[in-house]
DNA sequence: GCTCCAGATCGACAGCCATCTATATACGTA
DNA sequence: TACGTATATAGATGGCTGTCGATCTGGAGC
């Protein structure tokens, strides 16, 4: 993000009170901001937030056929949240036999959380 | 959110070992889940994210004047993206005089990292 | 009044997204 | 081998979203 510190009121303003305090926004924002963005964008619809939440309320482990009763939304709908999830870095999956098991990758909203509360 | 907790496995699986435990879902998180993804919604776009770490910076209020030529963007989708976040509850504006200073609203914010690190 | 400027809104358009049904894949069991 | 079951993938579709240029709005100053 290319700045332009020198962003000082080209333009007429009311009785010498400045438009506003220069705005400082260094380059390194950029890609951060692109990464945690992908993570709230994830976030960003009810059921997936819902999945995220029951799975960390299960801590662990748990078979995509209790998810998809949870909700009603039909099994590919559910399994392509899961994906959007997945892709974003916010759960994992494994495979055990017929059944596959999501859990919460704890790293990849740490550093929102750090962001939102900083 | 209609919950079943009869979610005991209805199919088969092997040798004794159940599919998982059985999954919990309070019907009050529905509401919540959707307040959530609503801001996280907003969030989840890295012009939308930029602007409010601008915002969070200087810490009060900045003319949008300022804002616009941060970003490679015309002034009417800067606008958009304000409105976006304002219709989530995460910024304010407020008018004085030609100028628009808009502020983040940290309430906003709060819950969503509440719950991020619960 | 008129003009200029900051910002918001409108209308259009391309790309993305949530959802479905249908089908494929992969594993377990008989 | 053949069959059933749990997930994943494919393809279609309607709706939403990010972006733009053009225009509207409303305040400031002449």
């Amino acid at each position: 993000m290319a700045v332009d510190l020198e962003l000082a009121p080209k333009h007429k303003r009311p009785a010498g009170e400045p438009c506003c305090e220069p705005v400082v926004y260094p380059d390194v924002e950029r890609l951060e901001a692109e990464r945690l963005a992908r993570v709230a964008k994830a976030l960003g619809d009810p059921i997936r937030l819902q999945l995220v939440d029951v799975l960390r309320k299960h801590a662990g482990k748990v078979c995509v056929c209790e998810l998809v009763p949870l909700f009603d939304l039909s099994q590919p709908t559910v399994s392509h949240h899961l994906k959007v999830l997945r892709e974003a870095g916010i759960v994992g999956s494994e495979r055990r036999g017929l059944w596959a098991y999501y859990y919460v990758n704890p790293d990849a909203v740490k550093e929102l959380s750090a962001w939102l509360s900083s």
